[in-house]
DNA sequence: CTTGATGCAAAGTGTTTGCAACTTA
DNA sequence: TAAGTTGCAAACACTTTGCATCAAG
């Protein structure tokens, strides 16, 4: 069976004139299984489970299209590494950051967003996206 | 005459045994009055204009420091290399980024300050720190 | 004079890229 | 079979670190 976020990447893919592979096929369906956030190098990591012979280059090169897609969500917690997390069929949402421990806490919080947009009109800016990060100890870690 | 910012990060020094020399005091001054975002290669750049033999392993190890200090406040608004700005003083503040021509914009809003307060109480998280970015086009580029 | 700081260059880290061989549409 | 894709290794950009020398307290 072919599920809804490989037709929604694969037309993606045919509306460039890009390609479907297999490395590709594989890569997304490890990204999409995966659950919580994650790096590139984990995601190496899943893709070479599956495909021992899939390559780092293909993983980040891939990790793109799968951004700009709109299949993935990509995340920049601090730490060096860029963190991603599945997007297709998923509302938006904010983060908490455990800066002792690491765990990461979604929240979806809608008055903040009108307040967000407020924001933006007042200043005339046309937003894209955004991006709300709040970092500090966990109820396990305080 | 000895700056409000030189006195709490000679204290801040001295509490951690640590030593306030001349490139340490240079490095602060340059940052201090430097306006709007920098990164660490423009800091560089400043420093060395007023002391030639100011090494780049000087000004990032004395970047740790401002920013341990709370002298310095260090944000990623993405495109690799992060940037900074002076914090003693200032209030908190959020930004929106211009994503065509780079343009930082800073905002206040204390309502959703207070609607992350709540949400925070409400996870039980103790914030320490918060980062909100709204990526898009402002005025002129939209 | 003891301990920490500096400059230099080398090493790291995560990510990107050039290229020849190879798939996909 | 044309055009995009892959794996590999080298290249990158930013930041950090080891070490011998130097300076602050």
């Amino acid at each position: 069976m072919i599920s809804e976020v490989e037709k929604i990447f694969s037309e993606f893919l045919e509306k460039k004139d890009l390609k479907l592979t297999s490395q590709r096929r594989t890569i997304l369906h490890q990204a999409v299984k995966a659950r919580g956030h994650f790096s590139a190098e984990e995601l190496l990591g899943f893709s070479k489970g599956a495909d021992r012979t899939i390559s780092k280059a293909t993983v980040y090169r891939t990790l793109a299209l799968l951004k700009d897609s709109g299949t993935l969500e990509e995340h920049d917690f601090g730490g060096g590494k860029k963190l991603y997390e599945k997007a297709q069929g998923r509302r938006h949402h904010d983060h908490f950051v455990c800066i002792r421990c690491g765990k990461i806490i979604e929240f979806e919080n809608d008055q903040i967003e009108n307040l967000q947009d407020l924001e933006a009109k007042k200043q005339r800016f046309k937003v894209v996206y955004h991006s709300l990060k709040l970092f500090g100890f966990c109820s396990s870690c305080k």
